[in-house]
DNA sequence: CTCTAAGCAGATAACCCTATCCATTTTCCG
DNA sequence: CGGAAAATGGATAGGGTTATCTGCTTAGAG
């Protein structure tokens, strides 16, 4: 319905949803918008309202939801590039010739992007079903993930026991992680990866419970991306 | 101030901070009022709502606030026993012959605790320095698992380079998994707990980087007890 | 330069939250 | 049983949130 233009940054004018051209300053704003809302967004967390965001941008409320009829659309615009750099990491991980080294760096690297950027923390462990492209990016990693994993395995250095879904786990801890601690010690994440990753580490020390079922953990995604609109937060924490 | 009498459950009579004898209701309330947030607090976190501790007393808002000015008063009130019991767990693990069995024991069961309580999960990575007496039983058990710590580092089973900030490190993963995943895989935060248990074990794999300093730990719980007056949750969340 | 349609911003609605006020009800003691 | 003091609970204040409505401003075409 009202997705517009991604040209945004486009010199010949872009265009609305019916192809007509935007006016020079909605163009200007809603290019402002997705500014403010990047470093709302990225300070705060997905919970940021949008106020904040208006007053970052320095519009009116009315401007923001104008462009972006629900928080979601303008979380989808905002981080449609994050999610790209995130696809983009796993190319580049399945381009190392270490498969231990390619996987490790791999989980290091999505929990940094955790780090720098709470509100792509906050989507890491949130699906929005509405957002096509997104998911399609998301997607389109877990399958290279997959892929890094077979390679770890194959090469004898992770254990047979690691599932994809244990990086989503590791994902939440570190949001856990992330949010409790805040700024008070910026680099308290790096050790839990460590901890974990050492434990990914062949040869395995001990059984392990089963992983959850990935049903159930696109679920608990599902649900999380869902209380967005209206009311709690997080929260959430 | 206004910390009332423990003796609620006593025959004779519950007096209040003035040693005043309670009124029957009033006395009859405030246990009802415990009980509910008991289970309120355990199902939903610590951010649920005082109206929410109401409705399932079946109380007004205003007897809540009569008798715990504060909510921080309530939350106290409430996980006083579960403090006990957390207190009383670490006795339990020194007693046990075995130090790693000890020490890993410990950290499953309080993270279980976790898992069974939510609100105690989210105060596990809080602190109150008004409730005293909460924050006293706190510090003896975080006394009693330095001891667990160091039986199991001279039994030559846990890495040297282990702290107790990686506990905390690990509670706070914890609340990430089991909030990020609530009721749709209850079991999944065991998981999480056998990768890290895994990974203390000696002899270490690889170096770590430096744990958070215990200043930044606290004053990380603190500022999350904060906002618990009239803001915001994390939260989120 | 004028005029119209699109875009803007603030006020507002409707819903959460913590905390307080005060008229009403209940207890309990003589 | 009667009256005074204590306890109650609904309304309300004052703060959040997402989302909408409306009158004003401005862009940009003729």
């Amino acid at each position: 319905m009202t997705s517009r233009n991604q040209n945004v940054h486009g010199t010949g004018g872009a265009t609305d949803s019916a192809g007509q051209p935007m006016r020079s300053d909605a163009e200007r704003n809603r290019g402002r918008i997705i500014a403010a809302a990047r470093t709302v967004f990225g300070r705060d967390g997905l919970h940021a309202s949008m106020a904040s965001v208006a007053r970052e941008a320095g519009v009116g409320i009315a401007t923001i939801f104008r462009h972006f009829p629900a928080k979601e659309e303008l979380v989808a615009a905002v981080f449609a590039d994050r999610m790209e750099a995130y696809a983009k990491a796993t190319a580049e991980a399945l381009a190392k010739p270490d498969p231990w080294d390619a996987f490790t760096g791999y989980i290091e690297e999505v929990c940094a992007m955790q780090a720098a950027d709470r509100g792509f923390a906050d989507m890491m462990t949130m699906s929005f079903p509405g957002a096509e492209a997104l998911e399609a990016l998301r997607a389109q990693a877990y399958q290279g993930f997959l892929e890094l994993i077979d390679r770890a395995k194959d090469s004898g250095h992770l254990r047979e026991d690691f599932t994809s879904r244990d990086l989503v786990l590791l994902l939440m801890a570190n949001v856990g992680v992330l949010s409790a601690i805040g700024d008070s010690a910026p680099d308290a994440w790096r050790r839990l990866v460590a901890w974990m990753i050492q434990s990914f580490q062949a040869p395995a020390r001990g059984p392990l419970p089963d992983p959850p079922e990935d049903a159930a953990l696109y679920e608990a995604m599902r649900r999380a991306s869902q209380g967005m609109g209206s009311s709690e937060a997080g929260k959430r924490r």
